[in-house]
DNA sequence: AATGCAAGCAAGTAGCCACTTGCTTGCTAA
DNA sequence: TTAGCAAGCAAGTGGCTACTTGCTTGCATT
């Protein structure tokens, strides 16, 4: 089914750049290259055809870090940036969802999106380093995520509206960052 | 003039919960108890309105940090406080305008924003620190600074819409950034 | 050749939108 | 007392909205 993946991804992107009530059927229908009629036929409402749409543009395949850390800092390296990236590439979506959350809370499901699972996966990473001496044993672990995963995640979200602020591309920002992390947990590199 | 200011508030809160789109003129005077032709005849526009009730609901006094640092970690608390409630008391508006950055990006002036701002001023007192040498030379001030705003600025914006990711009060949750930032900053207290 | 289905087209419906006009009410200052 | 002004009210305008109906076109299978 090519025509069905066309609209959705259209639908996607109008949501993206004008929100729920900008999105009309028929801006939809016209970037999807689709008689208006279609979207009713295909979706029944403009309300299913954006939930359908936002759920599909908003799933991903999640970068996993190693269960056994060879080289902690690279390893976090290779995933801050593979996450780093996937909110990048969806932050118009990212910022649209959230400044409708209040009107409407379902329509992104926020609980299990890319930065609360990310950051789970990170602290169950950490917390491994930490039963195995290489992370400081006074380090509040939650707190730590919190703090790199808010990082990523206003860097991802804010780049593009603050350039000022955020001059580095994300390979050397992302590296700037794991620096100052790693000294803030006294990341130390396993012996073996 | 109370009627000018109770409708710039009422534009203001609706703008912040909808949107442009979704802040009608019909709503706002409902919220400020005032007959809809009221604010065309005191604004010319619904644009016009809007701009002005956002440009007074964003703008605010910046808490200053002191330019000789006697305690460091406690000056940087109150700031970093004081900075966490201003965006946390305006993070319905700050969620609707970055949302809406693409589509309108003069509404809401990013660049002299209370983020950007905070962060400068952070930016130059952790640079007299650093000449100090109460920061260790090889830190990247820039890096940093950018680290701690993001951090602050995620968990202002985000703690209400993902409450399993910030269970603690702000107080706590900012005492421990302090405590992982200075870390990373290997900051010392002042000897004298 | 016949059938069925997916999609397009034209037209229309009821409702909301920003904004306007004409007129009335009530307060305040000369 | 009068003049002027700020605000309200009623009604309406043209435009956009989601969504519907009736009909036609074209392609694929049988």
């Amino acid at each position: 089914m090519e025509l069905r993946d066309r609209i959705l991804e259209a639908a996607a992107q109008v949501y993206s750049e004008t929100g729920f009530r900008g999105a009309t059927t028929r801006r939809i229908a016209e970037r999807a290259h689709v008689n208006e009629i279609t979207l009713f036929r295909h979706f029944g409402s403009k309300t299913r055809l954006l939930h359908e749409a936002i759920q599909c543009a908003s799933s991903s395949t999640p970068c996993i870090l190693p269960a056994q850390s060879a080289n902690p800092r690279a390893e976090l390296r290779i995933w801050a940036l593979a996450n780093h990236r996937e909110m990048f590439e969806r932050r118009f979506l990212i910022r649209t969802a959230m400044g409708e959350m209040e009107e409407r809370p379902d329509i992104f499901p926020m609980d299990r999106s890319q930065a609360v699972c990310a950051g789970l996966e990170l602290k169950a990473y950490l917390e491994r380093l930490q039963t195995e001496h290489l992370i400081a044993a006074e380090i509040d672990l939650r707190a730590a995520t919190t703090m790199f995963m808010g990082t990523l995640f206003a860097d991802a979200i804010s780049r593009d509206i603050l350039p000022s602020m955020y001059p580095d591309p994300p390979e050397i920002s992302v590296d700037q960052y794991l620096d100052l992390f790693a000294r803030a947990l006294a990341l130390k590199e396993p012996s073996s």
